[in-house]
DNA sequence: AGATACTCGTTCGTATACGAAGGAGTTCAA
DNA sequence: TTGAACTCCTTCGTATACGAACGAGTATCT
């Protein structure tokens, strides 16, 4: 039985939060054995995806506040996951390339990726995680 | 045109992020008049829907961490949002009960929140809503 | 009663998030 | 060519998140 006399609000902020929430956990614990955290792993498959792209550019393809991307880059740099390559044409900016340590990991990672997206939608079926990906991309 | 050769990886976790991410950033509009944060607005539906509660009982019901929650709570306290009542039968608890400022805003808030929640559902029809809903529920 | 296990809330450390302001570099227009 | 406008990245302040450890209080078992 219910504890609560009222019912629970139909609230669709809530429930995106915490099936958020649910899915972040999980990942992070697939992610941990690698030293990677969720968002530093976003940005490697953002950098595979194009290598050389600039934080700005990187910001707005992973849609990331540039505040936001600038102390993770610098943590990703200073833990060898990325490189960040000064362009001799605008002094403003640098390039950022996956480092040798993390290609080596490439195919792992995204195959992790993968499985967990995969252990995420497997209580639905076939139909149903087409559709839920489909009105997620839209909500965005 | 795309300008990347290879296609936009077809990621729950990514879609997800961004979804809610958007959602976020929508609510935490509305609620900037009031000085409020999208957490501290979710505590307080927790607790006009079962005053009383306790951090524990709180962060199980809105699954919470009770370290996140009990900073939030020390900050609604001290802006007059909630109060903190000690248990005299339990040293170790408190009570918790919104403020008789946020019960002044009680129906106000609910109705944003309700009328948020119908512009983040907009763009969908009815049956996709209810769908929406029903599997962002069976994810968590 | 005393020891042990358990619970509750806080604190610490680290990592997001993101608005706002700032410094350095670049572009553009007169 | 020089100053205004603009862009890029960083830094600051505040608020989540959450694992881990901790202190105080309570329950349980003997």
């Amino acid at each position: 039985m219910n504890k609560f006399q009222n019912p629970v609000p139909d609230c669709v902020i809530f429930f995106l939060a915490k099936a958020y929430q649910k899915a972040h956990a999980h990942f992070k614990k697939q992610l941990q054995p690698y030293g990677l955290t969720n968002l530093q792993h976003l940005v490697l498959e953002g950098l595979w995806y194009e290598p050389g792209q600039t934080a700005a550019e990187l910001g707005e393809f992973l849609i990331l506040d540039k505040a936001t991307l600038s102390g993770v880059l610098d943590r990703m740099d200073k833990a060898d996951w990325i490189r960040k390559v000064a362009d001799p044409e605008d002094g403003r900016i640098f390039k950022l390339y996956p480092s040798e340590r993390a290609n080596g990991l490439k195919e792992e990672l995204i195959a992790l990726r993968q499985r967990t997206n995969e252990e995420i939608l497997s209580p639905f079926s076939l139909e149903e995680q087409v559709l839920l990906k489909r009105l997620l991309k839209d909500m965005s």
